[in-house]
DNA sequence: GATGAATGAGGATTCATTCAT
DNA sequence: CATGAATGAATCCTCATTCAT
């Protein structure tokens, strides 16, 4: 029931399928008013029966959150693995974010992103030393990267400039149209290239 | 008792105190964490009192948003009525979203773009031409200056980089540290030229 | 709202009619099974009301509390006032505590004996030095009747033996039949005279 | 399943040891905060599993109430076989009373008598019948007495008086002190003699 | 305009109980 | 017998909103 591993809970188990629904509804309505009787409802069971699964609906948000860094962890590194070129691995490092953030796989880094402060300082707390691990990676790879980026900006005000820029992509980006994840992952790499 | 013009509220009337008070609340603690007790303790008067001056709590969102876009759109206009060259035009107008984001004068931007879904369709109808007469002075000075911007991302996208680029700032920027507000207007601005 | 003196609260105010009303019901049905609602109801209002007149349902429990211990030593003090005899002194004291454990006047010392537990241990703090300035006062007029007092126990145990004799009176005696509570202070005060 | 006899239960036994616990955490923490779960943890079962054992957690208090009075009863019987004398007897009875209530032997009298009114009407009729010959026992041996104990208080009032004070020792003596169960035993006799 | 008591619709959470495995 | 997921009713409490004074 608490099991905070760097490990991804099965999709198809009740958690797992508790906590897709519940990444669904934080992102689309906001943690506030998302009732943890929209989530059961959204699962097919009672409000009550939820607390089966989590004590609060804090450790929902905490638990959505850390699926999302994790997985998004996971597919960074598995992205990187056979990539050299420092320009190649920010593209995928990019793009990795982009879908992250665009809530694929039901994992929202959005929830992430613009439901921090609604976590309770508790798990936020236990949630820190990830994104701060996250962000150190992104660090590293703009420090070994710095011939090809845009001179003139600090390289970590760079990188929060290319936060913003693809957090806020869940507010008007919708894969449907005309430009596709590729072509945005380009330009948001154009962005910060010399 | 609502007043929807483009003129300012009187900062010095009972009206203005709680417009000020609120948009510092729910650019901190966020519109659903609070309350209208919250509001009216800040100013100093009961809960009860507070729908004197505005029908619903939604309302005083709505004219807290208003409020924001009208005082952004006045700082903007005067601040580029003395400048010509299109860079230098760009630069006025970063900095004038970035003071209205950091909330500078009360005025918080970042309500109005954080917020905005916690907002009734009807009171976001009414925002919405507004916010899109906006968006077209940026886009329209954009167009302006194509030939110093990125080539390679399309004018729409590369103001929503911006966009989003400046909204984060409230997430990690503070005016105290050695980063000065010219500064990062400084580096938004290169971020989007070539 | 808070109000913590030595001071009674009004019977005819809100605040009053309610802590009558809980008093009374936690008398009965005991504080674990009394709802708010049924507080509420005994006083025709709704439940959500009442948290406009105290925090908690454990500050009503608490309120209830420090009410029935002032009122009791406010009636002891001016039964006292005229007596000058240890023995009639006891009496009187006895006399007292029967008729606040019995719940007369609507304050129930029943409530603070027996659901003392279900107090919480803030509340529990702040009753604390009544209960022990109350229980000093008994044992005060203890040391000054020894000499009337049954020998071979100690004063401490004798009091305690008495207090849960008249405590447990609640389970069985009810003022309509043939004896009287001035038979059973009588008594009371026969059980621990020489 | 639900077997209602005078027989003990077997302390070893699954519903043995269920009861054991059941007895405790009432005394300690009273039926309504005592959760179904906090008992079958208390075991080392899981919450769902109680109800092969008992049908209703009603019943679970039922039990252990009947089982006090039976072990009481038992006991009580036991001490006084080879007693002759008035005044032993009446020594001996509050002994095994004294003891009951402190939860000797795991067996709670002090559940029987202070959740008594948690039980449900229906359990409650069951029991009702033990209890008064329970207090039948007390009376004829007080009616047995009667030159002995202190004039002045009708009998079944004095023992009103002597179940109060022994009933109350639960909230306030701990074995461990200075005085032994002995010693009070001797001071409640004295109580209620000439 | 301000007050403050009251409203009433929810909201998160608890918990005895059931039941398929 | 035990498990553990699910139930569903009930509980305390919150909060925007109303309104008589």
């Amino acid at each position: 029931m608490e099991q905070r591993t760097t490990s991804l809970t099965d999709p198809d188990s009740a958690r797992g399928k508790l906590l897709q629904a519940a990444a669904e509804l934080f992102r689309t309505k906001g943690y506030d008013r998302t009732t943890v009787r929209d989530i059961a409802n959204a699962v097919g069971i009672l409000s009550g029966s939820i607390f089966h699964h989590f004590k609060t609906k804090d450790d929902i948000l905490g638990a959505v959150m850390e699926e999302s860094v994790n997985s998004l962890l996971v597919r960074m590194e598995s992205a990187l693995a056979e990539i050299d070129t420092p320009v190649a691995r920010l593209r995928a490092m990019i793009r990795c974010e982009l879908e992250s953030i665009q809530g694929e796989n039901g994992h929202a880094l959005a929830v992430l992103v613009y439901e921090w402060r609604s976590l309770s300082p508790e798990n936020q707390q236990k949630l820190l030393h990830i994104r701060e691990a996250y962000e150190q990676l992104w660090l590293t790879e703009f420090t070994g990267a710095t011939e090809h980026l845009k001179p003139g900006i600090e390289p970590f005000v760079l990188r929060r400039f290319l936060s913003g820029s693809l957090y806020w992509t869940t507010y008007w980006y919708k894969e449907s149209g005309a430009l596709t994840l590729s072509d945005l992952t380009e330009m948001a790499l154009k962005l910060i290239l010399k």
